[in-house]
DNA sequence: GACTTGTGAGAAAGCGGTTTCAGATCGATG
DNA sequence: CATCGATCTGAAACCGCTTTCTCACAAGTC
């Protein structure tokens, strides 16, 4: 009943490509993959024969006799933030240059769906990228125990068997407070990503660390969107701060718009700086006082790694990439 | 040499779970799909084998029995365009109720590596979801006639053998069209979309029809980004336009940054017009004007589509979904 | 001319599951 | 008590491809 699709039936096999050339489906494999001289005439009619049938190799049994499935598969959180099509354009490029192809799922900022996920990646790919990923620890833990190769993207947990690249949230964070305090601010506000992510943790580490530049933080529970920017903002007044930083740039643009709301103008009356540098080329309605990553670089490191990490097994030590201050228009000295 | 990462000795097949348990492989496969009735009692000690064991069923193993995949390939055009996140989002939902899992491929707006993308998708999924595609009409037949099952979604083609779903772009546009002739337009220049791409046709197509609103317009060539509008932007005041209407939102906001370094006040001296509605919540400059369809329902609507297909084969009607008007900030009278 | 070598191609054995088919067990029935 | 039927389980075939193993044949040596 099902697979009246004719499908089955009609689908052509290399032993049908092998019996319209007059040669054994081995030959035909040998001919397709190059693993063997073949004398050039019956290539030729290998070829013909594939052509005319439009024979095309059935990727499932190629991959349970070959053993990989020729993906690698990323999860990322959330397709909507712009930092992620940035690292997959460079994942992608990395893999299609290694003859993988890239699949991609989202986990819609949902950690609870995560394990699974990946799970289900590992059961289909050569190797898994997870970033920026929440999940928990212990989850981590049972995921690379299963020794399959995985790379950690914007994430980096002491004691996982798993190499892993990151940008350097905890420094990145700090070139703002040094920024910041250079400025002459002492009272800061951070809008703070999601609770279980690391990344969020670090810039908390390097938020608190500044204390050392005379700098005193609060920090107000936020998230990880321009909307949760947006509603948080109004909390800030009540800090007294003169400067606020933020998660990301979303939260950091969401935060200037209720700002203006509000009658708080930026910069003059309160700094406020983003995180990421995202490329809102000429749509954002401010420009932001930011930190970057290579984001392409990023997305290359990791993929070069979690190949390495294929073939090779080889398992180096995390990497921090370094990040980079940008100012622009959203800070000024405090006023007053 | 390869595989020595004792991938597959390691790995834990279906019969070490029967013999672990003590039953056959036959009767572990039954337990674990539920195929058929298997006394409690086995059906208990598979299911501890398995968790002792950390049995995870082989995907490609699978995909090889039981003909399929369970899986759909999504192609879009550019992830950096949060047109596509929302449309993706509700693809996974729909894919995941039915057990199956998404795979996302990205071909960065080339159309010459669709074809290729397309047919590994094909090789590796039950079904795929060609969005907005720029694939020639030509490479479109020769896929179509593989007959797997394939939806085109944002394309409609007549005299293709494929259903689809996509916004209505025409009448979209007639929206927009009516919306600046009863404000008092005449002149109007577009910012054009990507030459080959189907959705611009259909844009232009309504644009010409809106000569019988008095309506008379030029068309520059842009793209679809916010940067293509940016540098389209500084042509239109050559056209003596009164109103700007543009391939995507993305663009019109390129432009109105462009407009206003130019001096030219939007929307007093120039009316600018968005499509698309992509949702830059409290981070875009403008509130633009512009025309929207449900993406959500939109990808829903394609996924639910492609299921049937792939399911009973049912092969319908193009849709195509009404397009909303939204009059915001980006639009009035023209001046003079 | 018999005996290695070397080369190219076919047969067959997996890869790890699912599913058909046939057999075993057991209770119920005439 | 023998038979029938219903239920559950195992053996084996199969999915489509890769790869090893084996063999046939041709060429090269003494």
């Amino acid at each position: 009943m099902r697979n009246l699709r004719q499908g089955r039936s009609a689908r052509v096999t290399i032993s049908d490509v092998g019996a319209a050339a007059g040669v054994s489906a081995s030959t035909v494999s040998r001919v397709l993959n190059g693993t063997a001289k073949v004398a050039p005439s019956l290539a030729a009619r290998v070829h013909d024969a594939v052509r005319q049938l439009g024979y095309r190799p059935n990727a499932a049994a190629q991959g349970l006799a070959r053993g990989e499935w020729g993906t690698i598969g990323v999860l990322v959180p959330n397709l909507a933030n712009p930092y992620f099509p940035d690292v997959l354009k460079a994942v992608s490029a990395v893999a299609r240059s290694h003859g993988r192809r890239v699949m991609v799922m989202e986990s819609d900022d949902d950690p609870s769906i995560e394990h699974d996920l990946v799970a289900d990646l590992m059961r289909s790919c050569d190797g898994v990228l997870l970033c920026s990923s929440r999940l928990e620890r212990s989850d981590l833990v049972v995921l690379t125990a299963r020794d399959h190769p995985l790379v950690l993207l914007d994430r980096i947990v002491p004691g996982i068997a798993a190499p892993a690249v990151s940008a350097d949230f905890f420094g990145g964070m700090m070139l703002i407070c040094g920024h910041l305090a250079q400025l002459g601010h002492r009272r800061v506000a951070y809008l703070s990503g999601p609770e279980v992510s690391w990344a969020n943790a670090e810039r908390i580490r390097a938020l608190e660390a500044a204390k050392a530049f005379g700098i005193s933080v609060t920090i107000l529970p936020c998230g990880s969107t321009s909307r949760a920017g947006y509603d948080a903002a109004a909390e800030v007044a009540g800090t007294g701060a003169t400067a606020l930083t933020t998660y990301n740039d979303l939260v950091a643009l969401g935060a200037v718009t209720r700002m203006r709301e509000l009658g708080v103008r930026v910069p003059e009356d309160l700094s406020v700086v983003g995180f990421d540098d995202i490329a809102l080329d000429h749509v954002a309605h401010t420009s932001l006082t930011t930190v970057s990553v290579p984001r392409g670089q990023l997305g290359r490191q990791a993929a070069e790694m979690l190949e390495a990490l294929m073939t090779a097994g080889h398992d180096g030590e995390p990497v921090y990439l370094p990040m980079e201050l940008h100012v622009r228009d959203s800070t000024a000295p405090p006023h007053c």
